[in-house]
DNA sequence: AGAGCCAATCCTGTATACAACATGCTGTCA
DNA sequence: TGACAGCATGTTGTATACAGGATTGGCTCT
């Protein structure tokens, strides 16, 4: 074996690097990924690198090229609206389903402390708020959504969508830190939030999915407002894959 | 390399090997993979193998063990389930936006064409009714409606849901061939393939989604109904998978 | 000068050797 | 007789060698 630091796995490591050069803009859409190329800046063997790649083209981030090898995928403007859309529907159809199917009081009470915890970030003075730790929560509050279903079908699912990385619900948050405009959004996005579990646990299956459907409408708006200004822009790490 | 008589990249004939020995039922859900063992069953060496079953967990029936290496995936009724009803949720989705973003006239023509082709087999006396055509059509008809959208992206998460086996558009016709009582449904399939089209045509975008995801659950029907019967069992490659 | 052909080079797909690890068995000791 | 330790074995993860094919560059011929 190589030298080297780490004991993690060298795939794991292929694949948090090879990932880390296209978010990074290191390779632009469309260019090609030359394996040999991969392996000597990630002084790795070619194996581990291989099924990085192999990996990375089932997650949507590559595409394969008729010749053989890979390219960075790119994609439109349009791509990342439907991906958006998509989450919305799918996150809906697991809010519905939990609705039709119940959740159990342990989880129905997870959920409303989270939403109180939420609450007290979002609540407070704009000028001192928690970033960070809001992030954090709203990340869960989707985790939990995902689980909430009841099924690894669904969830599997959902999480399949999120790596694409302008899709998940966390993507265009951090474009929110910085800009009044946007941090306004984040009391739309609670109250939200407290209708979806509200309408879960009240099983209002209707109300449930159509709510979980608006609420990715929220990162499409804030999607149209970053791409008017190319400064934000970089700040979405999966943006640099748009090519229109 | 090995000797061969197919030129076909090796990696496919590894997938397609493998698919095979899982949905035959040689090897059963829960049982461990080995790679050893598959090059030997396969003839081939590890590295396509490898390949092959890397690419066969991303697509949902085998799963990884802890301790490394891949186990067959089992499945519950409520998987298969759920999984249809992502199918029909999805489904819905790319009709719904097909609706709202209209189609080409020549998309109509070809769904209309279609559609017309499809009642000339259904509607014919049901003792000589062309099932091979038919499962073709249908077919046919979902592939459009995934194309209908102009989305990239909605086009492969419906790819990706029909690989589970259970879980496609075509996944339970075989068992209507000789079933009356299946075939009666039949008709109420193609009447839903022209409403689809026909809210689509009109941009009737809700009722387009309803509709896809009241004829996803024909498939749910049909699985209630072969579960019901062992014999028909045998008939849904998929669900040797199922553990329940 | 331009176009076509040939060759060199690079690249991927495949095979196989090697190393670390997990597992299960057997033999011995208490 | 039971339990533990050590070993043998089988398995995956990794590295690398080899072969076929595509691509690109240069050279030659018109």
């Amino acid at each position: 074996m190589r030298a080297s630091a780490t004991s993690a796995s060298q795939t794991l490591k292929a694949v948090l690097g090879i990932r880390d050069l296209v978010y990074s803009g290191a390779v632009k859409p469309g260019e090609r990924l030359s394996e040999i190329t991969m392996c000597e800046q990630l002084d790795l063997s070619r194996t581990p690198v291989r099924a990085a790649l192999a990996r990375l083209e089932q997650e949507g981030i590559l595409e394969t090229i008729p010749s053989g090898g890979y390219a960075v995928r790119s994609f439109t403007q349009g791509d990342v609206e439907d991906a958006i859309e998509l989450r919305g529907v799918i996150e809906g159809t697991a809010a519905r389903l939990a609705a039709e199917r119940g959740i159990s009081p342990a989880r129905a009470a997870a959920l409303s402390a989270l939403l109180d915890d939420l609450d007290a970030v979002v609540g407070v003075d704009p000028a001192k708020l928690d970033f960070q730790a809001y992030v954090e929560m709203n990340a869960d509050f989707h985790d939990m959504l995902k689980q909430l279903a009841g099924s690894e079908i669904i969830a599997r699912e959902i999480d399949r969508i999120n790596t694409l990385p302008f899709a998940g619900p966390s993507a265009f948050l951090h474009v929110q830190e910085d800009y009044p405009r946007f941090r306004a959004s984040l009391l739309v996005g609670q109250a939200q939030h407290r209708a979806i579990a509200d309408a879960i646990i009240g099983r209002e299956s209707a109300r449930a999915e159509a709510l979980a459907r608006e609420h990715a409408r929220l990162a499409r708006m804030n999607l149209e407002h970053v791409l008017e200004n190319r400064a934000l822009r970089a700040r979405v790490p999966g943006l640099v894959l748009l090519s229109g």
